[in-house]
Order: structure tokens, then sequence, then C-alpha cells
RNA sequence: GGCGACGUGGCCGAGUGGUUAGGCAGAGGCCUGCAAAGCCUCGUACAGCGGUUCGAAUCCGCUCGUCGCCUCCA
């Protein structure tokens, strides 16, 4: 398995965004977004291309699609052909007479017809050259040369939103299978992460950064949370939708805090892969999980859990040395049966945000941080 | 207007012709000095309306609703 995310880091909005400074915004933009993502603990893909670290690749494809008839010049800018590929609208559906009026293009010989290369224009302060004169690559040209370079001309898989099935995978496709390339035998769509029922939008407002929900929440309450419905359909970010996933991991913590038991059995993989081996159905895994734990199948669900980034549900952390005083003196209490006194002392541990649970051994105590 | 996804018990969410999903919340009980944690018990739901079938949440049709997309954002 080789997993490849490709970086979009020259399009129009950075133009705009950034007046003068395109390329410095895109680097900037581009190492926010691996922070802000490396944040859920899971490592990296094992490709990172950039689209303007594969401008050579881009421009070598539009050319050989300009040489098959599939695409062709004017004034600078490049556009793909759809007349040329018949199965153009077969990954989306799309159907090309209803397709919404847009401003016609006097350079296009068909409206559907999209851009592979276009030519720089006025305040772009990031381009290339190319046969065309210098410009920058098109909005769909630049993800297939990045998957061709890092994954050949066929591979298996291609993900993204569904949002995406079109224009972008419909176009993506239709350039690399008129290029005479194999490109995804499979293509994946997963479901929109929505905020109180609708898409995430800065203009309404309704946006939580992934900054805000790891300090929120944490990163493993966020990893069960999208494990909690299936890739393929939308799932709603919530208050009461995160509150449980976080009930869940508070779950999985409580069952590692008992001590048990580990016999050296190997997990049983064979159950996980059952549940995966279905279109990847993570809350099938996550109920076997639940299974896992009420059978005291520590083994199995160390092991499971690590695979989706969740081993940190299994390491406790360890109460500072003043909290561990007050509990002291508590048990101490509890032993003179001065149940004021202890009463009391779980409250000042309550106030500094742990927990005091009795149990069974020495020290009969054990504190848990409150999250 | 078109294309697509989705609509399951209080909430989240698997399941796709007949058999327990699971979790969260809630109720009762056990345990506990009291709690917490843990354990036990308790839910027959599938947008609506028709149809197919011995039998449908699951197949077909229509309707309603939510969300996404409709090419120069990727």
């Amino acid at each position: 398995m080789r997993f490849v995310h490709n970086i979009t880091d020259v399009n129009d909005k950075i133009y705009e965004a950034a007046p003068g400074r395109s390329a410095a915004l895109a680097r900037d933009a581009t190492a926010w977004y691996l922070e802000d993502t490396a944040g859920f603990g899971l490592g990296l893909p094992d490709a990172q291309p950039l689209a303007t670290e594969t401008i050579s690749e881009i421009v070598s494809l539009i050319d050989e699609l300009v040489a098959g008839g599939h695409a062709y010049a004017v004034d600078g800018d490049v556009y793909f052909r759809i007349g040329s590929f018949d199965t153009y609208g077969a990954l989306s559906g799309q159907r090309h007479d209803q397709v919404e009026e847009q401003e016609p293009s006097p350079l296009k010989e068909d409206p559907r017809d999209f851009a592979l290369w276009k030519a720089t224009k006025e305040g772009e302060d990031t381009s290339w050259e190319s046969p065309w004169g210098r410009g920058r690559p098109g909005w769909h040209i630049e993800c297939s040369a990045m998957a061709e370079k890092e994954l050949g001309a066929e591979f298996w898989l291609h993900g993204g939103g569904l949002d995406l099935v079109f224009p972008h995978h419909e176009n993506e496709r239709a350039q690399s299978l008129a290029a005479g390339r194999g490109f995804a035998r499979i293509w994946m769509h997963n479901g929109m992460l929505r905020f109180t029922g609708e898409k995430m939008s800065k203009s309404v407002g309704n946006v939580a950064t992934i900054q805000e929900v790891l300090g929120d929440w944490g990163a493993e309450t966020a990893l069960l949370f999208f494990m909690t419905a299936h890739w393929r359909k939308p799932i709603d970010f919530s208050e009461e939708t995160m509150a449980a996933a976080r009930a869940q991991a508070e779950t999985f913590r409580n069952f590692f805090r008992e001590a048990r038991d580990e016999d050296g059995a190997p997990p049983a993989r064979e159950e996980l892969a059952e549940a995966l081996d279905d279109d990847f159905n993570t809350p099938d895994a996550l109920a076997l999980f639940h299974e896992w734990r009420g059978r005291g199948d520590a083994t199995s669900l160390r092991w499971g859990l690590g695979l989706f980034g969740l081993a940190g549900l299994a390491v406790d952390s360890a109460a500072p040395t003043g909290l561990v005083d007050l509990a002291e003196r508590r048990a101490a209490a509890r032993e003179a049966r001065d149940w004021d006194e202890a009463d009391r002392l779980r409250d000042e541990i309550a106030a500094a945000g742990w927990e005091v649970r009795d149990i069974e051994g020495s020290p009969p105590y054990r504190l848990v941080r409150r999250l």
C-alpha cells in the first residue's frame, strides 16, 4: 500500500488572497495544514506532492493531450476538448444539457471544456514557462499529473469528498483516460462533515477549526467520533455527538485502568478484518471493540485501538504528588470513618480537576483526570 | 431545473427480504459509608403513501425533507 496525498499550492484564491506574495502564502498555508492535521497523531502519507513541484509533468501531460487532439491552445490558455472523450460524465452522471448557464467564454470551443493551462494574468505573481507561454496549471490537471508521478499510470483507489465528484474528479478522469492512462480503478467518495446539519462555511460562521476541536475534545475523542459513522455517509459535528464520542473514549480508558492479566495470546485479527473487509465498516469495528471490552480481551482491544490512532486510550496519566497526598489523607480519614473529612478531601481533589475512586487494593484509591 | 448522497428507537449509528447490532443518554438493581467506576436488567425503531412478496426497514414507484454539486476553487 502506498498512500499519496496531493497538495494544491497554486490557484486563483491564493493569488487573490496574497497579491504579490502568493508563493509565500501557499508555503505558509501548506505548513499550517500539515501542522493542524499532525495534531491527530496519525502520521503522514507516503508522499505529499506539491503541484508547484510537478510542473514539468503537468506540462508534458498537457502536451500529450494536445498532440492527441484532446486539448487545444488558445491565446496562451489550453483547454480540454470534452467532445473528444466519449465517456465524459460517466463518473458523476451529470447531463451536459442540464448544466447551469455559465457566462460563455469566447476562447472555448464548447462551454463544457475546462482549462488545463492558464496564461498569466496581470497581478498573478507565480507562473512558469510552457510551450504556450507563461502561465500556470489548470484546475484539475495537476491532480492527474501528481497521481501518475507518485503511483503510476494506473492505481487502485482514488479518494475524496462527495463534493469533488463533479467537476473535479470527472475532469481528472477525462484527462488521464484520454491520455491513455488507466488511472483510478475504484473511486471512493466520503460523506461530508457537517456542522449542525450544514456544510461548514466560513461565511456562515459555523466553523470549528481542527485546533479548536483538538483543544476542546482531544485527539482520541475526535478520532473516535469519525469512527462512529461509515465513511460514505455524512457525519454531523455537534456538542452532543462529540460528547457521546468522549463518553465512549472514557469507557475504554476505564477498561484499561483496571489491572488485568494479558496471557500473551495474539489479538483477534480475523474478527476485526471481517468488519473492515466489509467496505471499511468502522462503526462495526467500533462495536467489536466494545465487544472485546465486555469480554475483557485487553490484548485485542489495545491492538485494535492502536490501528486507529487510539493507543492513548490505554495509557493513564499519573496524578501530581499534591493530589496523591490528598488522596492518602482521604484514605486515612475513611479508615477512621471520618466521612465528613473524606468527602471534603474528595471535593478538594475534584476542584483540581481530578476524581478519586475507591478500589480494592493498595493504595485503596485511583486518581483519574477529569476531561 | 438537472445530477448525486442521505432520512433507523430520546440522541448517535450499523444492518439491506424472515434471526440481538453497538454506543451515548435514561430507569431499576448489585456493589459502596455515600459516591464514582464496574456489573446485571429494561427499548421492537426504520420519513410518508402505494405496490411486489407467505413475509420488507431491506425490492419497486411516487411524495416529502436534509445535504452536496452543476466546469474556469480544488
